[in-house]
DNA sequence: TGAGAGAGGGTGTGA
DNA sequence: TCACACCCTCTCTCA
């Protein structure tokens, strides 16, 4: 929209001075869109028209944009081409590859689809496929989320060595953690078993009848436990 | 509770009849919040209050909700505490992890961040940390996610891509989990002592220096290993 | 035969 | 999810 003063964005993109020039490749079929002016419009920012076989926004190995408006999200998610799309970002190597959504039901009502189909997709591609999914209520920001998440992704490469913590945690915590990747087994049931049993080998050591005789751990509990520890 | 809605049914979630039902242990901190509601509205929902260790919402072997409304979100932002949550998330392993946002500036206008810190927290989030991270209207439509999100997962045989190490399935990967928990010992090692002693309960009667026999396994870990099942 | 050093691999951490 | 520092483990060498 206004593409002048760099120092009016106030996104953090342009807040933390970029240390160096950030070239970004956009697919020609963006040409278009008022994204990539958005983009140009930041200092420091060199963007090259070209054709991407996948994404819409490349930077420098570290990250890939795939951009669609509202309207585009609902036609794809019509023809099926959206999971397919979905599952050839994921598989990129070496790079973040990430779907901005832009645009509000406001402006996009025609296309828009239920609100429940909406989330319904955006369940599948997040969730199932795993794909980092952002949203963007305009061009601007849409460019802006871009290239802050182009900062942070590639500050992430190029950060100093930082120093390690290290956690001795007790060892009572410990068992207790032991306990709880067992199915129906919390903190909770897990303290009571350790009282009870004393310590995860005499847990792993009861019957299934010794386990039920623990308060809070009924049939199911017990058998549970019983199996995580010796099998079927 | 109150279980009056009958009109929740515009979902996904409920518009493929679910095939079995579905058991949901909500962290009791949960409890004053209209989702568990909504929830149990739900037919074949049945839910149950429990201490969660992490996340509010858990689905058996499927799915880690964590649920924060935009004023939560807010607040953890300032005080940090959202990046450390979402790493211990991240690195669950029996279910996939996942971060709902619930609410939208209207009606959480007071405690709202400026935009570009919220998108600037998401971006790491989801981006960085590769956490899912799904928005909300309200309450129903939180419930109505996580139910979605449920089926979807559940459905799917496919896992969501590979993490690292051995990628075992069903009874075999839970024992797995549970030898990861000890320190020291990872996927690798984790399976190479099942291999060796067949279940958890064989690893757990092995002296220091049967498991020291282990392939990967030596003085340092195999103690580790005796230590926690047996105490010092 | 035992000690020690170095390489490689695995785990855990931080972002 | 990804990248990588750290430390455990194993092997190889030399006494
Ligand atoms: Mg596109
Ligand atoms: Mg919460």
């Amino acid at each position: 929209m206004k593409p002048k003063q760099s120092n009016a964005m106030k996104t953090g993109a342009s807040d933390a001075p970029p240390q160096f020039v950030r070239r970004i490749a956009v697919d020609h079929r963006e040409r278009p869109s008022e994204v990539p002016a958005a983009l140009a419009a930041h200092p420091d920012v060199r963007i090259t028209f070209d054709q991407l076989s996948l994404g819409d926004y490349r930077i420098d190995n570290t990250l890939i944009v795939e951009r669609k408006t509202l309207t585009d999200f609902a036609q794809s998610v019509r023809d099926g081409r959206l999971f397919a799309q979905a599952s050839r970002l994921i598989r990129v190597k070496r790079a973040r590859p990430c779907l901005i959504l832009e645009g509000t039901r406001i402006n996009h009502w025609s296309a828009a689809l239920p609100r429940t189909a909406l989330q319904g997709a955006l369940i599948t591609v997040t969730l199932v496929f795993g794909l980092p999914v952002l949203r963007s209520a305009s061009p601007e920001e849409t460019a802006n989320l871009i290239l802050y998440a182009a900062d942070q992704l590639h500050r992430r490469a190029t950060r100093p060595p930082k120093r390690r913590g290290y956690h001795p945690k007790g060892l009572n915590r410990q068992q207790n953690f032991l306990l709880q990747t067992i199915p129906e087994i919390g903190p909770t049931r897990a303290q009571r078993l350790l009282n009870t049993f004393g310590t995860p080998f005499g847990v792993a050591s009861a019957t299934i009848d010794d386990l039920q005789m623990v308060d809070g751990i009924g049939k199911s509990a017990a058998t549970k436990i019983h199996q995580v520890f010796h099998g079927p």
